[in-house]
DNA sequence: TCAAAAGTGTTTCATTTACACCCATGA
DNA sequence: TCATGGGTGTAAATGAAACACTTTTGA
């Protein structure tokens, strides 16, 4: 939803403001305490959660307005966001969820109403900085909180496949690009950098051979600075070479041919 | 283009039919005489190639519509076919192309024309045997012809982009997926597949270790037969073993985590 | 008999894996 | 002083890269 509207406005006048049959949804990635976490919201009037997302203004092109939602829904500008599909069975538009809806909001049914019209919806995923991004529920929701990926329950419609599917995405370009730069905080212990990784992955790995190769992808810098507060060896602290991490998103990680 | 329908109809009752201000292309690829080609089409009134495109009818999986133009240009059914991109940005549709295409086929000016609202655009691409198909032109088109992909001159509105962009897709994937079960004969010479690959990749490929490697993934079988005819030792014709493709496509080739 | 491509192996080098001990720190 | 996790190294196995000569075939 556009958050310079009241969503009164949005739900009559979206025929005309909004591109029809198109919708998008973020699923937000955010990582904290070792822990996957997914930005979602919980809409007034029903006691599931859902992905945030919104619609694509008529001039607007669909990059941006995946943007706009994102920095509505965490503060956050110029974050990392990523389209990994279109969702487009007809079956997904599940107009008796809408149809409730426009009815707990005071709108008489009309069953030409654009938002129960068949929608087609591009998932887009971000990975974003926990600690800087600050859940606003928009104004049809009642709460907006980070939901350990682990205890993600059954979601609205189809949202449970579009995790799905921005998690296996995810999995798959963990295999030849960097990741971490928009997830973690500046500066971060390697022991952190593996968390990530393996809670991405969703399997242990050998912290010294994770050591030796991440450090070979020659993204990383130390700090020379170290983390104390603990009953062990103070780790060092790392942060990315922003140049070299792009390069490497760039041309991947590694050649197989 | 709903080959059901004159194109007649489609121009008139296209708002009717289809799930509005949405199109698919579909960048088709084959393999010829070690070419990688893709199918083009020529519009009438037109001096540019195009790729086969369409709409989605309103009860029809975008999925399905994909698979129904893709039929219709080249007879072939049960083909690989994948999402890759939607291309959403204002300034891709091209209302210009599509005003004079409407008057050339008799339909007056109307700005409020379903064909002159703004599109957004899902690719797919496919992957078909070459020898298979059947290229047909669509109602609208004058020719419906393969070409070579390093000849490919411009093409109508942003379909450069688009196809540029299934390239890099495929060669994304053909990082850890096998490839050449759908784009080349049930029996096929070491060297012809060794070809696919170098023209997908677009570099040169060691003989020996380009055998040893693809044998080492376990997908392909030998026929026992071999290819006569040639001023030289006749190469084995060797085949996929399906079942251990499909599993390689599922698993992917490699680890790197 | 000649040209062209197929078949075949080995050595070298790089990468990956598995694995163990000592050290620094705060409680 | 003890529990916890950090730092570090090596040997063995596997995989990748570079590379040359002989054989088969049809013209």
């Amino acid at each position: 939803m556009d958050s310079n509207l009241s969503y009164q406005q949005v739900l009559k006048e979206g025929e005309n403001l909004y591109h029809p049959g198109l919708s998008i949804d973020c699923v937000i990635f955010g990582f904290h305490k070792n822990e996957l976490k997914v930005l979602l919201l919980k809409m007034k009037y029903s006691d599931k959660w859902a992905l945030p997302g919104g619609f694509v203004l008529r001039e607007e092109n669909v990059e941006d307005a995946a943007a706009r939602i994102l920095e509505a829904r965490t503060g956050l500008e110029q974050i990392f966001l990523k389209q990994f599909h279109l969702f487009g069975d007809t079956r997904r538009s599940d107009s008796g969820f809408n149809r409730e809806f426009l009815e707990q909001h005071g709108i008489p049914y009309d069953k030409d109403h654009w938002l129960l019209q068949r929608f087609v919806t591009v998932g887009y995923y971000a990975l974003v900085n926990f600690a800087n991004a600050v859940p606003r529920p928009d104004p049809l929701s009642e709460a907006c909180e980070w939901k350990d990926l682990q205890q993600v329950s059954l979601l609205r419609h189809d949202h449970n496949q579009i995790l799905d599917k921005a998690l296996e995405t995810l999995r798959q370009e963990l295999r030849y690009q960097p990741i971490g730069y928009n997830l973690l905080p500046k500066k971060f212990t390697m022991r952190e950098l593996q968390k990530l990784y393996e809670t991405i992955l969703g399997k242990k790995l050998d912290r010294r051979n994770f050591m030796r190769k991440v450090l070979s992808y020659g993204i990383l810098k130390k700090t020379g600075e170290v983390r104390t507060g603990a009953a062990h060896t103070s780790p060092q602290l790392y942060t990315f070479d922003l140049a070299r991490y792009k390069q490497a998103l760039q041309e991947g990680l590694q050649k197989v041919w």
